[in-house]
DNA sequence: TTATTTTTGCTTGATCATCGCCATAAGTGC
DNA sequence: GCACTTATGGCGATGATCAAGCAAAAATAA
């Protein structure tokens, strides 16, 4: 048994009270001997080692109830920083936050991912050192650094696997390339699963199993299996963008099969199909500005693509049986629109075991779902080792 | 720490040790010091805890390398029993297995489960006296008992909910009731679920993400996702039966609404259809019967089912990216005939990522799957709590 | 100001798991 | 039969933890 509490590196025995800690809520010393069941004198030992690392403090406030006021202690979220990037198709956002997620510093660009992989690491490094200036942190603040990709990556080594829209990057050594320049560990994945471990982290925690479903140029899911992150055995798991709909057997995917709902519903899909029709619309973002300045055409497409998306999640409810569905990405910023949709078709469709108690909602962090969802990786990482991943990337 | 490895019971600081010598990876004490980081000394006194109750067993043949010989020692898998039972909706299975899963009396039976549960159960009550009997086992060598029901089952208070086959079972206490009688741990779930866990613990310990296709009666599945069952939010995960398929959305299910998998492909679909057709067929087994016999026509609508099944699985397969998929139940005894299908399908449909390295198989255990899952649910639970079930039914 | 209450820091002796060391057991090779 | 090698068991030392107690600190109530 002491092996396992010595695996857990510099915070030694003391991991099972920081993680009580943790919750953000503050404690007293007497709490904390009611919730561990440590000696009164252990515990004092315990939060000496804590405070002398800077991982707690103590908070101003003194609660008295007639006596002496008892020390209340909390987690210092500012004791370390995470280095967080989501790296988009085009765009990308990067923030420094600190261990309770907040973000400290925050940009957001245009970076085109295709011009390989040395050339946007690099852009990212810099940008990282310029916001650590900015915010007047030094590279021994840094608890980690996570970066989500937007294609399959194998989590255990960090490296892209076959994707599609990266050129160049396949099997590069993300880790290694980052974590020299900065001594630090790097995690990297797919940027749905980073979205659905932001949004289940910092928005619905008490959500066991949760599904996020990115609506953008592709259409792609993350899923949290049991408060775990479920990659699948090559880490494709949540690839529904190539899963056929009925509907439209006839339309030609990008991948070469017929009747992908990323074909019929994505937002690279539907501007295509604007323009067809003579709405000018480049990208999912026109999609959404066309929605919301009501233009019809792009309204009545939206609420179709939200009941095709619908159609697919109803099977997937019926086999995972999630508690809440949230969905995110460019598109879902239109709002009620496509979740009317997919609302319609999903109650009408699934069991109604499955969803009596079910919730589909909009994403709650909206386009910071990615880079908050990056820093869980490594804050959790780092702090509790194996709730996240179970297997080490780099030290 | 200290509550954390107290938490184990009655096997105290030595279940890391069981756990190692369970699995095979270490038999001698060199081994078993060089696994654990434990000194010699602590490793013995532990050796002996375990020895002297029996948990453990050292074995014959001694391992020389020039010098005195290592003992070997093995786990001991007939220290305990495990009572297991798996109840279908005509016809229940049950057996008594050793800690290895290894099965030393079994039964099965035609039990109708809809007279209800207190008939049932009592059957089954006597049915275990009668084994353990037979066996000459004592109650106080059982270490837990593992039930699986056909409908949905809440796993942490081990009762069933809205069960659709099983009149009067709704919510009823089935760990209590047997609990009482036999003063051991008892633990239920769905019968898809522990077919899963049989599966993938007996045959298949290797693959992370498997998924059970019982295909019978009816038509359900049980998932493992990161060699965790995974049971959803209301315990109602894998209910694929009621999925709309493509192909009829004109046939009406019993679930009331169109074109459910179950109403095309299941055992009770391909029988009713073989009688409309004039070919006598009662049940799934006569299905099999027709179909082994080379009936033209059973023999079309089994490959014609494999391929709907593999429809549903197909999307699935994108959005779960499983390292395996078993096909069991009832119509899996047919064999080949129903798995050429699904593989057509879900080859040709999901991705080349997901599909690569996918296995798609008939279940090794069979007809005994159910039993033998039943009996891993138990043996886990008691030797490594938390490893299949989190939260703990009744002691 | 003083008494009371409650928290906190510090000390002491006991307990327990673990460790390092040494003696002994049980083989192999000459 | 003897030296050598390797495995095993036992003993005292160590260190973490615990329960208990006492004195100091810091508030409230009279």
């Amino acid at each position: 048994m002491r092996m396992l509490s010595e695996a857990n590196g510099s915070i030694a025995g003391a991991g099972a009270l920081l993680k009580i800690l943790r919750d953000g809520q503050a404690r007293t010393r007497a709490e904390l001997v009611q919730l561990t069941g440590l000696a009164r004198s252990t515990l004092g030992q315990r939060l000496d080692a804590l405070l002398s690392q800077q991982w707690i403090v103590p908070t101003e406030e003194a609660i008295s109830s007639g006596g002496r006021p008892a020390v209340a202690f909390t987690f210092n979220r500012g004791a370390r920083i995470a280095l967080a990037a989501d790296l988009g198709a085009t765009h990308a956002r990067v923030a420094i936050t600190d261990l309770g997620t907040e973000v400290l510093a925050e940009r957001a660009d245009e970076v085109p991912v295709d011009r390989g992989p040395v050339e946007t690491l690099t852009w990212l490094q810099h940008t990282f050192e310029e916001m650590l200036a900015e915010t007047g942190h030094t590279r021994d603040q840094i608890c980690g650094i996570g970066i989500g990709l937007p294609g399959p990556v194998e989590h255990s080594s960090g490296r892209p696997v076959n994707p599609p829209i990266m050129p160049g990057w396949d099997g590069f050594p993300v880790p290694e390339w980052l974590g020299e320049r900065f001594g630090a560990p790097v995690l990297v994945d797919n940027d749905v699963n980073i979205m659905a471990l932001g949004e289940h982290w910092a928005a619905r925690p008490e959500a066991d199993h949760l599904i996020f479903v990115k609506i953008g140029t592709g259409i792609g899911c993350g899923i949290i299996s049991d408060r775990h992150l479920h990659r699948g055995a090559q880490g494709a798991a949540g690839d529904i963008g190539h899963i056929q709909v009925a509907s439209a057997t006839d339309i030609v995917c990008r991948c070469g099969n017929l009747g992908c709902l990323e074909a019929v519903a994505s937002g690279a899909a539907m501007s295509a199909r604007l323009s067809a029709a003579g709405v000018e619309a480049a990208d999912s973002r026109d999609v959404v500005r066309l929605v919301r300045s009501g233009n019809t055409q792009a309204v009545q497409l939206i609420r179709q693509a939200g009941r095709e998306i619908g159609d697919v999640l109803a099977s997937i409810v019926n086999f995972f049986n999630p508690s809440v569905i949230v969905v995110g990405g460019d598109i879902a910023e239109a709002g009620e629109q496509i979740l009317a949709g997919l609302r319609e078709v999903i109650y009408s469709r699934s069991l109604p075991l499955a969803t009596q108690h079910l919730t589909i909602t909009a994403s709650e962090l909206s386009d910071r779902a990615g880079v908050i969802g990056a820093a869980v990786m490594v804050i959790e990482h780092v702090l509790a080792p194996g709730t996240v991943d179970r297997s080490v990337t780099r030290d």
